[in-house]
This record gives C-alpha cells, sequence and structure tokens, in this order.
DNA sequence: GTCTATATCCCGATAGAC
DNA sequence: GTCTATCGGGATATAGAC
C-alpha cells in the first residue's frame, strides 16, 4: 500500500474500486435501485470505463455476490464451531443464516437475486456456494452415517427453513425490530432442532400413512 | 356484466387490462424486466395513461399482487382440503406452496419482491395474506389446542420452510426441470411432517440443554 | 489495454392540451 | 381519461485519446 496508493482511482486498480464501491452502493441504495452510472460518478471515471471489466451491470452484482458469499460462509462456519454437539451446531448454523440476513441485507440478497443460474456458470460463484454447502453437509453428515441420501435431504430442509425466515424476514424493507431478528433466529434454531428430531418423517415415504397419528393432537 | 364490456379494453376498462395485461407481460418477462412502457404499448395506450389509474410501476404491481395471492390462497385451501387428517392438510399445504412457486414463477415472486412493507398499508394486499395465515393456522391449531403462542410459532416455521423450498426453487430463472419440482414439493411436504413430530423442539428452550442427546447419532 | 466522450435507446414520471 | 411533449436517469455500444 505504498506506491500504488498515489493514485488509488481512476488508475492502477478500478476493478477492486467497482466491486468495493459496488458493495457500499448496495448498502445504501439496495440492489434495486444501484447503478452503475451512480458508482461510476462516485468513483470518478466515466459510465463506459466499468464495460471494461465487467460485461455487464449483472457481471459486477455477481463479482460482489462472491464476496458476499464468503462473507456468508465464514460467518456460517464461525457459528457453526462454536458448538459441540451436533444439534447445536446445526441450530446456531440456521441462527446465523438469520442473522447474517438481516445484518447484511443487502449482501444476502444480492446474492439470491442472482439466480442460482449463475451459479452454475461462474466457477468462482459456484465454490464459493459449494463451501457453504459443505459446511452444512458436514454437520448434517453426523446424524446419517451411511446414509448420504438422507444427510442430503435433511441438509436441505435445514437450508431451506433457515432460508424461509431470512427471506421473509428481509422482504420487509427498511430496518429491522432487533428484536424480531432475534426471534426469527431463535425460531429457526428451533425449527432445525425439530426437523432433526423429526427427521425420520422427511425420508420415509411410508409414514404418510403408517404413523399419521403420530402427529395428532393429543 | 353487460353494458361494460362492449368495449373490453382501451376505453371503458383501462385498469382491467391493466392488470390483466401486466400478469401477462410479467410472466413474460420477469419482475424484473417488467416495464410500463411495453405494457402501454400492447395495450394501445400512451405511455402517461397508466398513471390516471396507477400512481406508479409499483401500485400496479402491487395489484396484480392482490391477484396473485387470492389465487395462491385458493390453491393452498384447495391442497389443505383434500386431505383429512391434519398432518395430511399441512404437508398438503407445503407441497401446494412450492407447485404454486414453480407454475406461477412470476406471480410468486411478484407479491414477495413487493415487500411486506405495502402488505401492511394496502388494505386489500394484507386481507388476500391474511387469509393464505388463516388456513394454515387453522389447520395448525388441531395441533395446539389451548397454546396460541405455540400455534403461532409453528405455523411460522411451517410457513417459512415451504417458502424456503420455493424460494430456492423459483431463484433459478428460466423453466423448471418438473422433477426438481416434485422433489422440492415432495421434501417440502416431508420436512412438515418431520416439523410436526419435533415440534416439542420449537417452544421448549430447555431442550437446547436437556435432551440435547436425544438429537445425536445413534 | 484503459479510460473518456459521445450517442442511442428505453424507462419512469410529470405538465398541460384535448 | 387519454395524448403529446418533455425531463432526468440509466444501460450499453462505439470511437478515439493516452
Amino acid at each position: 500500500m505504498s506506491s500504488k496508493r498515489a493514485k488509488p482511482y481512476h488508475h492502477g486498480d478500478l476493478k477492486a474500486a467497482l466491486i468495493d464501491g459496488a458493495a457500499e452502493l448496495l448498502v445504501e441504495r439496495g440492489v434495486r435501485r444501484f447503478s452503475l452510472a451512480e458508482l461510476s460518478r462516485r468513483l470518478g471515471v466515466a459510465v463506459a470505463a466499468p464495460y471494461r471489466h465487467f460485461a455487464n451491470r449483472d457481471e459486477l452484482l455477481a463479482a460482489v455476490a462472491v464476496r458476499a458469499l464468503d462473507q456468508f460462509g465464514d460467518a456460517l462456519a464461525a457459528q457453526s464451531s462454536e458448538a459441540d454437539q451436533p444439534e447445536q451446531r446445526l441450530a446456531a448454523m440456521a441462527e446465523g443464516y438469520v442473522r447474517f440476513a438481516a445484518e447484511q441485507p443487502a449482501l444476502f440478497s444480492v446474492v439470491f437475486s442472482i439466480g442460482l443460474d449463475k451459479k452454475k456458470r461462474h466457477s468462482e460463484l459456484r465454490e464459493a456456494y459449494e463451501e457453504i454447502e459443505g459446511t452444512l453437509a458436514a454437520a448434517v453428515a453426523e446424524f446419517c452415517p451411511g446414509d448420504p441420501v438422507g444427510a442430503q435431504q435433511l441438509a436441505d430442509a435445514i437450508e431451506a427453513t433457515a432460508h424461509g425466515y431470512a427471506a421473509l424476514l428481509t422482504d420487509q424493507p427498511g430496518a429491522f425490530d432487533p428484536a424480531d431478528v432475534d426471534h426469527a433466529a431463535e425460531q429457526a434454531a428451533g425449527a432445525t432442532r425439530a426437523l432433526l428430531r423429526g427427521r425420520a418423517a422427511l425420508w420415509d415415504q411410508d409414514a404418510r400413512s403408517e404413523d399419521a397419528g403420530a402427529g395428532q393432537p393429543t
């Protein structure tokens, strides 16, 4: 950070400046109101300049999403590692999922507004995503030794549940009531524990008819 | 519906034509690429005409969302009523949730891209939404007699889970593989059954320490 | 190769004429 | 109610300066 920083922008590292600036602007404006033109203006470059580094607006957003996904994955891994027991680990991950969405709504929404479509193409995006799924899979594996299919289903269920709480919370624009965030995060953790305990119903298709009585009121 | 329908469009009922056309255009273009200008062009009116009926683009989308929510609610109610047992009813609703999202991705996404913000203001939008929550609450109530708080938590968990599966599925743009839809729908139903069976962990906060062993590998 | 300048086209929204 | 005209902005494409 000595010689290169004489002309921090305008020269040298516009690509990195674009990603940095885009992340900031996203936080301020949200994905919908984010504009390449405003970003260019802020960086003091011409509106066409970004196109030397990114094919279009969405490609820049995808680059931001890669970084966001990395942070997201780190947050989840950190949450996960704080708990000793497997159930706790998964519940903590669900809680972390919701909290990340609430604390970084712009980053969270950019990841999921990109469309998983590009996650297939973009190798970086895919890697970042697979790292998250790996963390989850590792925590789930302890519950389903020797049953990879069941483990995958359980992991999907936990991911879907956490994502549902996060998405429903995030759909409310503006600031969140911290109490709502806590509530949603705890609920997501509770739902995760509930899924783990009732998980037999996930893969036992016969449960539908066989043990239907098990879920009835007492 | 006799005298008014002589000139269905262009005159007399532009408002209805806008809502109809918007729903169609949304299916073709998606929420993001939907434009009032293109809709106006299709209906053969000036770009300023819609503003006599809707304050802005979002207000028109909100009107479409009201209709979409009505259809969504009907679909869920229909699914729910096909099952006899309470557990089945809830599983069927979760399945219906995912299937609606997959079959009408444009309508589904317009509902949740509006932001629950407006659902508070817009009385119509709120009513449509509350009807859905009512259907769910009724089905859940059978599991939690005399425990309204627990019933609400259970309902939220089921909604979040179904929403998560639906949202993750819908985030992939383009057409869905029907097999994926079936899989996701069945998984959502299974997760719902799992939530019902493990539901004690939802509201029993002490479960975290007390019965942590119950969820451990055998 | 990177960036500026410029130009095109589309969109949302408003004001005022008919 | 609807149209015409118009403003402000944004996404891109191209040409040329460095």
